[in-house]
DNA sequence: AAGTCGTTCAACCGCGTGACG
DNA sequence: ACGTCACGCGGTTGAACGACT
């Protein structure tokens, strides 16, 4: 039994909006907030399902939201973050003030992804490399030091590098819209929450091992990344130099 | 000029979850 | 405890557009 989606009932119009809904939509919300979202529509006298109301007005018509190409800094942050908390959109979103899940999704799957594959498949080429050659000098030399840490510390810095944007698909700076609709432009103000990495670490990695012995015997079954992020996690205030 | 292909992004869909009766 | 409702989230789609042939 697959339940009917909701714009379905009849009259209920989907696809892109027009202005003057928009207009509709922003006006009501200003002068009576937003309620129940399921009764707008009907009340604000709009032909869409609430979900669709709600979702243009998160998306797209609120006031706090940025409009424009992300700075080098917001696409950073994206890469950190979706490293540390994976899909979760609306999580990384809540870390980057006046950006939308939506917006930060699109933007990972259209740019970013394609450049953390491309790092990685840079630095699984690099490690390689390296492998190759520490076996020929394990050959000529047979020292048993070499055969114990196959990767050196320059790849491994390397490979954490990789979330460092090569380049942002734009440098143009930010800009933000007031609550006038007027379009400002706007510096990175990025600020940190003193939990946020706490909390990160305390649900997404602690959670899979019960003690400390069990975190150990985890974090030595990582890779150079993974490793690289559980220092990140257990030890973040040293290591978030690089900023959050 | 016309057709094809790739990219972008707004919008939709289905599901999970919490609140409430 | 259970069912219903509303909302939010993440995955996916498709129209629009530009680049390329």
């Amino acid at each position: 039994m697959v339940r009917a989606p909701c714009c379905e009932r009849m009259g209920l119009k989907k696809g892109p909006w027009t202005r003057e809904e928009d207009h509709i939509l922003i006006n009501y919300i200003n002068m009576y907030g937003h309620g129940n979202w399921r009764a707008l529509p009907k009340l604000a006298g709009l032909l869409r399902c609430g979900k669709s109301c709600r979702l243009r007005w998160t998306n797209y018509l609120r006031p706090d939201i940025k409009r424009g190409n992300f700075s080098t800094e917001e696409e950073e942050t994206i890469i950190q973050l979706h490293a540390a908390l994976g899909n979760r959109w609306s999580a990384i979103a809540a870390r980057l003030p006046g950006r939308t899940d939506n917006e930060i999704k699109n933007v990972w799957h259209t740019h970013l992804k394609k450049r953390v594959n491309e790092a990685e498949n840079k630095c699984h080429v690099s490690n390689f490399q390296q492998q190759t050659h520490n076996l020929k000098e394990e050959d000529t030399e047979s020292s048993p030091s070499s055969s114990s840490k196959p990767f050196s510390g320059r790849d491994q810095t390397n490979c954490s590098q990789l979330n460092s944007p090569q380049r942002s698909y734009s440098e143009i700076s930010s800009v933000i819209t007031n609550d006038n609709g007027d379009i400002k432009a706007t510096g990175n103000s990025q600020e940190t929450d003193e939990d946020f990495w706490t909390e990160i670490f305390s649900s997404e990695i602690s959670s899979q091992f019960t003690t400390v012995e069990e975190g150990y015997k985890y974090k030595s079954s990582m890779n150079d990344d993974m490793q690289f992020w559980f220092n990140v996690f257990t030890r973040g205030d040293e290591l978030l130099e690089y900023k959050l």
